[in-house]
DNA sequence: CAGCGCAATGGAATCGTTTACACTCGCCGC
DNA sequence: GCGGCGAGTGTAAACGATTCCATTGCGCTG
C-alpha cells in the first residue's frame, strides 16, 4: 500500500553506477567488474534493498508464484500435499498463492480467473467442478501450466497425478469379503461427477463382482464428501430391513460421520457393522475403534505436483507427467481384525496386523 | 510466463477510445459518457480482458493480496482460521498468499522478507519465532499492517487476537481437580518462548495453586507441539516412581501422541491416567476414549483477523484491534466423566481395558 | 600501427496500468 | 455576447525493474 521502499535506482546512486549496471550486478547476468559487483551488492544489503515484485513481473512476465487450488484446505490430505509442494517450490524460489474453493464450482472458476490475470506462473489444482472449459481456455490463452491431482479431467492438464482410486476401494472390499466373509457390504460414496468419486464407486462395484457378491443398489449411497453426509447416508443404510454388515467409506470425513452415527444409534463397530475407509488420517489409529484405512503419502503427492509444474515451466520434459499413486492397506480394528480371535492380537491390534 | 493476453490498449482500440477513457470506463472513476462506458465494458468482456495485476500494482501500489503466515497449515486450527479469513477477504476482493513456516524461525523470517517485497498489502501472522525485530522493521519501513493471532509479540502488530490461554488451561485443571479430585496433575507443555506456550504454562500453575495443589517440577514437561513430543514427554512422565493421575496437554497433536503412548504402554485412560487437552479437533469426540477439550471458534478467529487487516488498510479505526477469545469446556470421557458409573453409559462396554 | 574483439558501462525503451493535466465543447448567467 | 464552468476525452508521465544497443577503452594480432 504505502511503500516508500528503496528502489534499484537508490542502490545504483549510492554505489555510483547506473541502474543497468546495478541490475546486472545483483542478478549476475551480463558482465560486471567483480569489484563493482561486490560494491553494489554491499550497498544493496546495507540499504536493505528488496526488488519490487511488480516491477520485475511487469518486465520479465514471471511472478515466481504458483497457485494452489483445493476444495478444502482443512482436509489433512490437501494440507499435507500443500506442505510437500511448498517445500519443493520454495527451494526453487517460488511462493504459493492458495485458494480454497469450499467444493464450490463457482469459487473454483473465479479462483482460476483471478490467477489467470498474470498472478501466477503455474497452477496446481484439485478440481471439484466437472468443468473443463475454463481450464482449457486458461491453458490455451495464457499458456499457464496446470497440474491436476487427485481429481482428473479429460483432455486438460500439463501434468496429472491420480490416486489408484478403484484399486484402493477394491482392496478394502476384498479385505471385508475375503478375510471376514462379509456378503452385504454397503457403500457411502462421494460426488460421482468428480473422477475420484466415480472411480471409487467403480472400485466398489468391481470389488463386489470380483468377490462374487451381488450389488444391491439400495446399499449404495452418495454424499458430498462431508462428515454430515457420512452421518445422514449411514443413517439411511441403517433403516433398511435387511441391513448391511459392513460399510465402505470413500474418505475420512464421511467415515468419521458414519462412525459417529453408528455409535449414536448404539450399533457395535465392528461387532454389528464393520467399517473401512479410503483415507487415512493421523487420528485413525486412535479412534474407537481404530479405523482400517488406506495409507497414502500425501506430502509426496504435493512434492510430485510441484516438480511437475517446475518441469513444465522450465520446459524440461525429463520425467513422467502422468502418474498414478498406489496405496496400501492399514489393517486396524474397525474392520473386525483383532476382534473375534482376541488372543491372536494381544494389544488389540493397535497397529496394523 | 508466456502471456500473450489482451491488454487495456487492445480494449481501447476495439472500442475506439483512448486507454485513459477505457481505464476510467472500467474502473468507474472519473467521468465517462454512459454510452461510452457501456461500449467499453461490453468490448472488455467480449475480449475476455483481465487487467494485469503487475501493471496495476506497479501504478497503484496495491496488490489486493494478503499474506497468511502460520507454523503448520495441516493443523486444523490454522486451516480453519485460514478458511474464515479467506471468506472475508474474498468478499473484499483480496486473495491469500500462504506461507507455512514449519515452526522454523528462519522460514518465518524469509517468508516475511519475501512478502515485504511489495507482494502483499497486509499480513496475518501467527509467529513461532520470538523475534520482534523483523516484524517491527517491516511495519516501519513498508507501513504494512500486520495482524498477529494466537501467538502475540510485544509492541508490534496493527491488530492482535489472543486466546484466553491461561484461563483455558485453568478451566481444564480446575475440572480435573474439583470434579474428579485429582491431586497429582502433570503438564506436557509447548514451546515456552512463544506467548501461547508461556501463558498456557502459567495457566497450569495458576490452576494448580488456585485449587490448593502443589506444583512438582518433575511433573511439568515441555515439547515442540508435535505428536512425537507428546509421545516422548508422556513416556517420561510415566517413568516416575510416584506417577501422575492426570495429564493436561496444551494442543491436540501432543494429546494424540500422549494418548497413543499411554495405550502402547497399556495404561488405562481415564482409569489410571485421565487426560484433557487445550485444542479441540473434529476427531476428538471419536477417539478412544473421547477427548475432553476446550472448544474454540477457529473460523471466527480467521474472520476477525481478516477484518482487522481490512480495517487497518482502510484506516477505519472502527472496531477493536485487540481481542481476547475465550473458550468453553467440552466434557467427554477422557477426563473420567461418565466413566465410574458405567451403567449410565450403556455403550461404554466396547472398550477393551 | 591499423583493426578487431571483448569487457565494462550507460542510455533509453519496454512491460500495462492509472491519473494529473490540458483541451474542446455546449450551456448557463450576467 | 461573453466569461466561466463542468462533462467528456486524449496525451503523456509516472510506477520499478530488465535488457537491447551504443559507447568506451584496453589488449592483442597481423
Amino acid at each position: 500500500m504505502i511503500t516508500p521502499s528503496t528502489r534499484l535506482v537508490d542502490v545504483a546512486k549510492a554505489a555510483g553506477v547506473s541502474v543497468a549496471t546495478a541490475s546486472r550486478a545483483l542478478s549476475g547476468r551480463g558482465s560486471v567488474a567483480s569489484e563493482t559487483r561486490d560494491r553494489v551488492r554491499r550497498v544493496a544489503t546495507d540499504l536493505d534493498f528488496q526488488p519490487s515484485a511488480a516491477g520485475q513481473t511487469l518486465r520479465t512476465r514471471a511472478t515466481k508464484m504458483i497457485g494452489f487450488i483445493v476444495p478444502d484446505i482443512s482436509s489433512s490430505f490437501y494440507a499435507n500435499a500443500l506442505k510437500g509442494a511448498q517445500h519443493r517450490l520454495h527451494a526453487a524460489g517460488y511462493q504459493i498463492t492458495l485458494m480454497d474453493t469450499d467444493e464450490r464450482p463457482d469459487r473454483e472458476r473465479s479462483a482460476l480467473q483471478a490467477l489467470a490475470a498474470g498472478r501466477v506462473d503455474g497452477i496446481i489444482l484439485c478440481s471439484s467442478a466437472g468443468d473443463v472449459s475454463v481450464i482449457r481456455s486458461i491453458e490455451r490463452r495464457y499458456g499457464l501450466p496446470i497440474v491436476l491431482f487427485d481429481n482428473i479431467l479429460d483432455g486438460v492438464g500439463a501434468g496429472r497425478i491420480t490416486l489408484a482410486n478403484a484399486a484402493g476401494i477394491q482392496l478394502l472390499v476384498g479385505h471385508l469379503a475375503a478375510v471376514h466373509g462379509h456378503r452385504r457390504i454397503g457403500y457411502v460414496g462421494g460426488i460421482e461427477t468428480e473422477t475420484s468419486g466415480a472411480e471409487r464407486l467403480a472400485g466398489y462395484q468391481l470389488g463386489m463382482l470380483g468377490n462374487g457378491l451381488a450389488i444391491d443398489s439400495r446399499c449404495v449411497r452418495r454424499g458430498d464428501w462431508t462428515e454430515a453426509a457420512g452421518r445422514s447416508e449411514t443413517a439411511a443404510l441403517l433403516e433398511m430391513e435387511d441391513p448391511v454388515s459392513a460399510i465402505v467409506y470413500p474418505c475420512a470425513d464421511m467415515a468419521l460421520g458414519g462412525l459417529s452415527e453408528l455409535r449414536a444409534q448404539g450399533v457395535a463397530v465392528p461387532g454389528e457393522v464393520a467399517i473401512v475407509c479410503f483415507d487415512d488420517t493421523g487420528a485413525a489409529p486412535l479412534l474407537d475403534p481404530p479405523l482400517t484405512a488406506l495409507v497414502r503419502r500425501d506430502r509426496e503427492i504435493g512434492d510430485l505436483a510441484a516438480s511437475m509444474v517446475l518441469r513444465a515451466l522450465e520446459h524440461t520434459a525429463a520425467g513422467p507427467m502422468d502418474v498414478r499413486i498406489s496405496m496400501e492397506l492399514a489393517v486396524r480394528r474397525s474392520c473386525g481384525c483383532g476382534q473375534v480371535p482376541l488372543a491372536r492380537h494381544p494389544r488389540g491390534g493397535l497397529r496394523g496386523a
